[in-house]
DNA sequence: CAGTATGCTGAATGGACGTTCAGTTAGGGG
DNA sequence: CCCCTAACTGAACGTCCATTCAGCATACTG
């Protein structure tokens, strides 16, 4: 090769490459998965080369890490940031219509699985929040009051995140993407609506089920096995 | 059906390796993910050599094709079977009581994010499942008639799916744990019937919230294109 | 008993991967 | 200008992995 005076091919620059490479890795990671992805996939995505990420993260996993620390930093500071999206029905189903955020949607799909500290952490503070909210709204008479708050907000949150997580099965099942969908997942809200406002169970299923249900709370309390948190 | 007394060096018996080996397979997959377990691994586990693993189900792929089928068959199998578990509040939740099922729940909980076929079949038939069943719900009266019947289904099944793939934030947030636990996960199914019986949002919120997604679905029957939302 | 199919293994192969390293290029401050 | 630092690279290394292969041992068949 001559010596070029700029050797970089396609307007890359020198110094770049901190941000570049863990948007790559974002983006690939949350494709393909952590240990579906290689460094040199990375890489190329980020116009370097594979030993600049060594040199900058330490390891791929210390990339991992970073893409965690970023991910969840990113996407508690537009959670805490405003109530951005009109009533806020599903906050995380709706938040991957922010197409900014997609690739940030996508990771999240992908590691809420394999569980790492950042990502436990961005969860819990996804509750914390949540709990906040959701007292909030009790307070305002849009919530109704729960005989289990804290559950009940997990249990939401998970729902939640749980079909994020299995976004692949809705858009297979209902056509709805609440990933790469252009506008909100309509059938998909006005299902969860449904479900949050009418319920599911008739009130007489509902008496049926509270004995049978509070007997299973006695059960576990005997038991002993149940650490309340915070 | 009589075998020969051939000992081998510990207790290992030949022509088991068919069966061992997927179950091993099933386990170790479940637990570190497939991508995340090495046939040497499943070898180890299931006291044969990698070879034999190869020469029987053809390459890796094919061994997590037949983890897959089995699986399937087999959860599809109980689910259809019998209602065993008194009512039915949750029964991907429940179905994780049953010991000898927890490996395949492990293993669901993995492997329903990285969708294949046979688990995608799983999750149809499930819903499928869930679709009648709804409705002979309804029938009895025991379910609330729904606007939006499938989407319902839909989504409640990938909630319940969905906190089985998230099982360790479940575990982590409450105490509760849906596939090691050693009784009925009586915290989350407490919430979860609480949200079913009542609802979360009160009457009015109801009104207010019926309106902005109405006009969802009619957005997305139009289909206009970039909508714009501050 | 001979022959063959089958369960099974150890060793070898080739490729992919994460990581290391020596060295090159550019920039900025003295 | 020189030197220091930091960005950056190509090549090499060692490891792990899935897969192949030749061959052994056992069971079945005629």
């Amino acid at each position: 090769m001559a010596r070029p005076e700029t050797r970089r091919s396609e307007g890359q620059e020198r110094g770049a490459g901190l941000e570049r490479i863990r948007d790559a890795a974002i983006e690939l990671f949350g494709r393909h998965g952590v240990k579906g992805t290689s460094l040199k996939a990375i890489a190329e995505h980020a116009g370097v080369s594979p030993a600049l990420i060594v040199h900058h993260y330490g390891s791929k996993d210390g990339l991992r890490v970073a893409c965690d620390q970023h991910v969840a930093e990113s996407l508690l500071a537009i959670k805490t940031d405003a109530v951005r999206q009109g009533p806020q029905l599903d906050p995380v189903g709706m938040m991957g219509q922010l197409v900014e955020y997609r690739p940030m949607m996508r990771y999240l799909a992908k590691t809420l699985v394999d569980g790492s500290p950042h990502v436990n952490d961005l969860v819990d503070q996804i509750v914390k929040h949540a709990e906040q909210y959701t007292e909030d709204g009790v307070s305002a008479g849009l919530i109704k009051p729960s005989a289990h708050p804290r559950a009940r907000v997990v249990v939401l949150v998970l729902f939640s995140l749980g079909t994020l997580v299995l976004h692949q099965h809705l858009k297979r099942l209902l056509g709805v993407d609440l990933v790469e969908g252009d506008g909100p997942p309509a059938a998909y809200l006005q299902a969860v609506m449904e479900i949050y406002s009418e319920g599911v169970f008739t009130p007489g299923t509902y008496e049926n089920l509270r004995s049978y249900v509070e007997q299973l709370g006695e059960e576990s309390d005997a038991k002993g096995g149940n650490d309340e948190r915070d």
